[in-house]
DNA sequence: TCCATAATCTGGTCTATACCAGATTGGAGA
DNA sequence: TCTCCAATCTGGTATAGACCAGATTATGGA
C-alpha cells in the first residue's frame, strides 16, 4: 500500500506486527475480525488472512477455531532429556497446567511399535491418550506406550499427573537410556482435532523410547505439539 | 468432490498423496504445474494450493520459486549435542554435503549477544554466514558468532569445512558445557532469501551457545532449518 | 431466574479471474 | 556453435464475491 515492490500481505504483516507490539496486546487477548481488519486496511479478506498466517507461522497470533484470532502466550520452556514431569516444570515457570486423559486402555504390539521397541507384536502394552494444557490453552497431546511387565496396574492409577514420577516411586523404573526425535510436522487426523486446530496446522513431534539397564523397553512417548508453543532448551555438560 | 462432508482440499490432498506414494515419485522429482492439477482435478487452483500446502507442511513436497513443486528429500538426521561436523554426518548418511560461506568479518558484540555471552558490548567478535546443502539442495543457514580471543586468525581460514574441527585441532578448544534452543519459527529476511524460500515459510531454529572449562564464551551457533529438512535424533546415556 | 432458541458473528471453504515477476526454453542471428 | 533475447511457463499476489458451519450472543418465554 506504501512502499514499493513489497507485497501487500508482507506490509500488512509488518503493520498488525507493530500494531500489536506497540498496543501491547497481552497474551490471549483477541484480535479484530477478518472483515474489520481488511476493511481497516483497505484491502481484501484473502489478503489480510495471508498476513495473519504470517504472524500465525512466527508464531505471534494464533487462532481459535472460528472464534477469531489471539496474541500467542510465551512459549513454553522444555527440556525432553529429563525426567522433570508436565506439571512441575509448567508450574515453575508461573503457568497453570491441566492434563486430561482422553483415553487409557491395554492393547496389544502393532508391527511399527515392535519394530522400535523389540517387544515381540502382539505382546500386551499399555497405551495412554492425554492433553495437556496451559493457562487453558491445550498445547499437546501425547501417546503413552508403556512395558505392563514392568508395571502391572499401572492403568488402575490416575494419569492425570506424571506417568515418570509414578514409574519411578511405585514402581522404582528409571530409563538408563533413551532416542528422541523430534521434528516439525502437519498435525491432521485425530491429533489436529483433539487440539482443536485445522487440518494441516504446524506442530512439533517429540518422541522419546526409553529402555532400562538390561536394554529392556520400558516406555514409547509421542508428543504432538502445537508449533507455537515452545522451546526445547537444553543445557549439556554442565553440573549447574 | 466424492467423500461428504470432507473438504475438497484435503480430499485432494490424500488424493495427491496417494497419487505420489503409488506412482512412486522419486525425491526432487518434480510434480505436474498448479494449473495442469487444477485441471486434472476439476477444481480451481486456489483450491489446489490449499492442498498443495497441506503436503508442504507436512514435508512431503516443497516448493523450488516459481520453478515447481517437488517430492521432499528424506529428512536428514542431526544430533544438536555432538560435534561432529556438518560434511561428516551428511556424508555418513549417503548425502551430498556442500557449504557456502556467504560472509564473514570481524565485527563487534551487539548487545543481544553480550547479554547471553557474558561479553563486553563492542568487544570484537568474529561472523561468519555460511549456507549449507545436501544434494545441491539449501537446506539450512548459519550465524557463527566466534569468541577471537581464543582463536586468533581464524577468518583467514577457510570457513567451508567444520569450524569446530577447526577450533579443536587447530587451537585445542573444546567446549565444556553449551545451551542449546530449539523452536519452530518462520523463515523471513535474509534468512528466506539465503534459502530462495518464501517469506513466512516454516522453519527449525537452532541456537547453541558454548562455553569452555572456565566459562568463557567460545562461540554461538545460530541455525536456520527448512523445516522439512532434518530430524533431530539424540541418544541419551548410553555409550553405544 | 433460567433455559431453549433464534439471530448474529466468526473463521473456513470455494469459485473465477487477473496480472506480475522470476525461471526456463526455444529460436534467430552472429 | 554460441549467445542473446523473446516467448512461454511457473508460481506469487490480489480482487470480489459467495456460502457454510461452528461459536457466541441476544431474546423471549416458562
Amino acid at each position: 500500500m506504501s512502499r514499493t515492490d513489497y507485497p501487500v500481505y508482507l506490509q500488512l504483516r509488518d503493520r498488525l506486527w507493530d500494531w500489536i507490539e506497540t498496543e501491547q496486546l497481552s497474551s490471549q487477548q483477541r484480535l479484530p475480525s477478518e472483515r474489520e481488519l481488511s476493511e481497516r486496511f483497505h484491502t481484501t479478506r484473502v489478503t489480510i488472512r495471508q498476513a495473519l498466517s504470517q504472524l500465525e507461522a512466527e508464531g505471534l497470533i494464533f487462532r481459535s477455531n472460528r472464534r477469531g484470532w489471539y496474541v500467542t502466550p510465551e512459549r513454553l520452556r522444555y527440556d525432553p532429556s529429563r525426567d522433570v514431569g508436565f506439571n512441575r516444570y509448567v508450574t515453575e515457570q508461573g503457568f497453570c497446567p491441566r492434563t486430561e486423559t482422553l483415553f487409557k486402555q491395554l492393547t496389544e504390539v502393532p508391527p511399527w511399535l515392535s519394530e522400535i521397541s523389540g517387544l515381540d507384536v502382539g505382546t500386551p502394552i499399555y497405551h495412554v491418550f492425554r492433553r495437556r494444557y496451559v493457562d487453558e490453552r491445550g498445547l499437546l497431546v501425547e501417546h503413552n506406550y508403556i512395558n505392563p511387565a514392568h508395571c502391572p496396574g499401572l492403568l488402575s492409577e490416575s494419569t492425570d499427573l506424571s506417568i515418570w514420577q509414578m514409574l519411578r516411586e511405585k514402581y522404582d523404573l528409571t530409563p538408563e537410556h533413551r532416542d528422541i526425535e523430534i521434528y516439525p510436522l502437519a498435525l491432521k487426523g485425530l491429533e489436529a482435532e483433539a487440539l482443536n486446530v485445522n487440518q494441516g496446522a504446524a506442530g512439533l513431534y517429540i518422541q522419546r523410547l526409553s529402555f532400562d539397564q538390561r536394554g529392556d523397553f520400558l516406555e514409547l512417548d509421542r508428543e504432538y505439539w502445537l508449533h507455537d508453543a515452545l522451546k526445547i532448551s537444553v543445557r549439556i555438560g554442565d553440573r549447574h
